[in-house]
RNA sequence: GCCCUGGUAGUAUAGUCCGGUUAGUAUACGGGCCUGUCGAGCCCGUGACCCGGGUUCAAAUCCCGGCCAGGGCGCCA
């Protein structure tokens, strides 16, 4: 079998700098834009790294009336020499000596990847391929890629072991929220809405575990930051309590925003956002400072309440940027939180919010097995269907905490954007399935 | 699930309140002109009133139902 040849490139588009003036280059990439003055043709080639300006002259060239009927998003092969240009808003064009169509896209496209003419929401997911080709949205992916790589870096030298636990499951591992069921053979399963109760477990083999992956929640919910399948960065840890989970979640937040403002300044230039390191610790209030705090501003809330949306608001006006609550109602929480030695009313919770999206949520879990039991009983569960897990706590369970963070919450706030969908490939939820 | 707002060329919109000439504009697309554009420009052209029912001489416009979308609330992270 003989191995086709296949068109390579000598530079990315971004790497055409005045500096390569007079150097030969080969280029691949899709036609951003056509600018045609009849005796000259401007193309704007675009690739990953970003665009350059490809100039053809009439006459200049041979073939050239091949390229007539170049239009957008065709993919181009480039081949020519660099030239260092004044006239030029980049400073530089390539000139070339050969271009080849690799691929014609139809027309008119049903979306403008220039981003010349605006696109609602609903057209843009419908069309989200060409969506991500607008450099503006692709910016958001490449800095989630950023955060991913950052996250696993941070863990690795924290001494925590990447994890992988099973999203099909035999049923609500922590009651709470609903949950899509599927058949499964003969039988029913769900997937899964979180690791917690399999990432406790594994603290008693590796002590320190990480998992980043996709769950699940079968919510009506219909807001700008909900998804029924969303991106979950989780935590446990043994011989820890909420307070040194708390550190390492704060950690890994400055961590975060160092690598992206490292790695992906452009790409901010470009979202239009700027960012800045967080400063630690990142103040933290408790459930009942909060509470008094509500009170102050007109809002009384019963305590054990949970707050609403336009509680949360109120704190957002007051707090802009990352801050955490801790120790909510024991009640008000799942039955795996382990309460206060010294008020069981109150737990080692915690939330870490910014502004007033709800980003991560953790604390001190459960390690007694007796305790385990009767939380269960008191949140209305049967112990009797955790007996998997409940067997695990005679086995030597140590005190141990983790939180879990919603990784798309984050890159709302990173990249600026007011909708999740936006910050997701393709986004789940109760409405939209496709693409 | 509930509430509010909306649905007009491929895309984004004006017009709807107060029913009545050929449904306007931008962009995309097609054709023409144009050798320095960079949201290129100029000229010409193709192209649309979400679906169903009702009121009326007449419905994009008013009423009812459905579907879809955006935002909010609840649920939830």
């Amino acid at each position: 079998m003989k191995r086709r040849k296949l068109p390579r490139r000598t530079h990315y588009c971004s790497q055409i700098k005045p500096e390569l003036d007079g150097q030969k280059v080969s280029l691949l990439g899709w036609v951003h834009d056509v600018r045609d003055l009849g005796g000259i043709k401007f193309i704007l080639l675009r690739d990953v790294s970003g665009t350059c300006q490809v100039t053809v002259k009439k006459n200049s060239m041979e073939g050239l009336e091949y390229l007539e009927d170049i239009g957008h998003e065709d993919v181009l092969y480039v081949e020519g020499i660099v030239k260092s240009q004044e006239k030029a808003r980049l400073g530089v064009e390539v000139i070339p000596s050969r271009i080849e169509i690799i691929s014609r896209a139809a027309r008119p496209l049903p979306y403008d990847v220039t981003g010349k003419t605006p696109a609602g929401l609903d057209t843009r997911l419908d069309h989200r391929i060409l969506d991500l080709r607008n450099p503006e949205n692709r910016a958001v992916f490449l800095i989630a890629d950023t955060v991913l790589a950052a996250a696993r870096e941070f863990f690795r030298a924290n001494g925590f072991i990447e994890i992988r636990t099973p999203r099909i499951i035999v049923s609500a591992t922590e009651g709470g929220a609903a949950l899509f069921e599927l058949k499964y053979f003969d039988t029913v399963a769900y997937l899964a809405q979180s690791p917690q109760l399999y990432k406790e477990e594994l603290t008693t083999v590796f002590e320190k575990v990480f998992e980043i992956g996709p769950f699940f929640r079968a919510e009506e919910s219909h807001t700008r930051r909900h998804l029924s399948e969303f991106t979950s960065i989780d935590i446990e840890a043994a011989f820890m309590d909420l307070y040194d989970v708390m550190e390492i979640l704060e950690k890994l937040i400055v961590h975060i925003h160092k690598r992206v403002l490292d790695e992906r300044r452009r790409e901010l230039e470009i979202l239009g956002v700027e960012l800045d390191v967080p400063t630690t610790p990142f103040p933290r209030y408790t459930y009942d400072e909060i509470l008094r705090y509500l009170e102050n501003s007109g809002y009384r809330l019963e305590w054990g309440e949970d707050f609403g949306t336009e509680h949360l608001r109120v704190l957002g006006e007051k707090h802009a940027g990352y801050y955490f609550i801790t120790h909510f109602p024991t009640k008000s929480k799942p039955f795996y939180i382990q309460p206060c030695e010294d008020n069981p009313e109150i737990s080692e919770s915690f939330d870490l919010m910014y502004s007033w999206l709800e980003l991560a949520s953790g604390g001190t879990r459960i390690s007694d097995r007796k305790l385990l039991e009767k939380r269960l009983v008191e949140q209305g569960l049967n112990p009797k269907s955790f007996e998997h897990h409940l067997k695990i706590y005679d086995y030597g369970m140590p005190i141990h905490a983790g939180w879990g963070l919603g990784f798309e919450r984050l890159l709302m706030i990173l990249t600026g954007r007011q909708n999740i969908r936006e910050v997701v490939l393709f986004p789940r939820d109760k409405f939209r399935l496709t693409p």
